[in-house]
DNA sequence: TTTCTCGTTTGATTCAGGTCAAAGTTCTTC
DNA sequence: GAAGAACTTTGACCTGAATCAAACGAGAAA
């Protein structure tokens, strides 16, 4: 898909140069990583990296989405993340691999080698910096994702789950969009995969985009193309009301001894 | 509570030296790090750092427990993460604290002033370096712990809570305990606290330690104090069958076929 | 066109865990 | 040590989401 390696002009014209970790480096590292860096598509399905497999894979997510995921014996399974472009994908400085990669659309990736990459890791700490941000608002994102799973209803995590979804996936209609706060996206993953994000069945999944449907909330183009006519109102369904807390009177949860400040 | 600073001594005599953070620095710079650290004792139930606060509290946890807690605005909250001994609580590189901190036993800290304390990661990259070692094993904890919320049954949640604290906490019985894999410990945390860890209610989890009493795999001395005569049976309970790396073999998934070797 | 398949929706029913309500245990405090 | 207060357990009942079971598209192949 990509010519051969250019070492000189690639990364410069890289769609996600400035927001992945090459950031981190200068006109000179950019040439050195991108000695070692090969392009690679991944087709939909694909998997990229298997749990517990002995070496980790580096790699720039560039396009597509990546979906990691954890899985008891006996099928039970979690996607603890997904990746997108600008992502960074793999554990430095872990033998093992805690989780499985896969490609969850067609995905496009600029892959380090292992040992080529630790060692550019270890030469150059702004890029260990960098990868430290990464790491923080990844495990910023898990711990957000934590009280998702354990503290709210079908409704909130579906809700939830579409409102980070039109936050990173590129919206369709790039005209005065954004002022209307109106968003339209295509979904990069199945109803199964969407309920193994969210900790539920296909069917519950299912039956809350349909009840968000019918709220006028969100509106079906078809099952993976959706259009949010207005992003304060999924906000509020995702119960994600960062900051302004105005405590939504669909049902008066008891709130338990708490830091009480008033009555 | 605390002798005056004795820079040259207090780090030598400390009980978490190898296993904190510190462990990365030289004698020197033991220290330099020593002379702007100051010890704080903190009673169970106080609040060490707020949501949102704009600057970040940096410290080891020397002993006790603390409990890092998120919260809706209806009181639904969230405990995403524990720190015992040698842990360290503070978010580098980061202006708002996403959650609070708070003491779950009566605890003792080794706090660094915020900016002395950056001073010192972007001096010493070893530190920042091990700071990212913890950063990393706190994210592979957080995604275990996504696993737990998002699949596991009640029983299951509660066996491997205590399995957790079983291998954090300190063993009562030091005599011939981990021959037998027995193990006897005090819980630092009360049912509504657990309950908050594991996504349930408080009346779920007693139902569930009465259950596991029930089959034997626990043994209560009094509501705090929890004997476990088999650590294999608890893991068992727990479904935490480490080593697995095969995908899932009841849902039929497409994707096999691993992309890490060549094409 | 028909037929097949795969992903999705919808309906009926079940059940694990939540909710409500006591009652039992510790631990304080006076 | 009596009186509370706080925490924990237990019981009865309810409900939200899981499970079981069709049915409904949409795309692909014939």
């Amino acid at each position: 898909m990509f010519p051969p390696n250019d070492h000189a002009s690639r990364c410069t014209t890289c769609a996600i140069r400035h927001r992945s970790i090459c950031d981190a480096l200068n006109a000179t590292e950019i040439v050195s990583l991108n000695r070692i860096a090969r392009s690679r598509t991944v087709p939909a399905g694909r998997m990229i990296l298997g749990e517990g497999q002995t070496r980790s894979v580096f790699a720039n997510i560039v396009s597509g989405v990546v979906k990691l995921t954890k899985t008891l014996d006996d099928g039970r399974q979690h996607i603890i993340g997904l990746l997108f472009p600008s992502d960074f994908l793999g554990r430095a400085f872990r033998a093992e691999n805690p989780y499985f990669a896969e490609a969850a659309t067609d995905v496009e990736l600029c892959v380090f080698p292992t040992a080529g990459f630790e060692r550019l890791l270890a030469e150059h700490s702004e890029l260990e910096h960098r990868l430290f941000q990464f790491t923080l608002t990844e495990l910023d994102a898990c711990q957000e994702w934590m009280l998702l799973l354990a503290r709210k209803k079908a409704e909130e995590r579906v809700a939830s789950f579409l409102l980070m979804i039109a936050k990173r996936v590129p919206n369709m209609e790039c005209s005065l969009a954004e002022k209307r706060e109106q968003v339209h996206f295509v979904l990069p993953l199945s109803r199964s995969e969407v309920s193994d994000c969210l900790g539920l069945t296909i069917e519950t999944v299912s039956r809350q985009i349909t009840q968000l449907k019918t709220k006028g909330i969100i509106e079906l183009v078809n099952y993976r193309e959706i259009l949010i006519p207005d992003l304060a109102r999924l906000r509020e369904a995702a119960y994600d009301l960062a900051g302004h807390a105005s405590p939504s009177p669909l049902k008066a949860h008891k709130a338990r001894r708490s830091v009480s400040s008033d009555d």
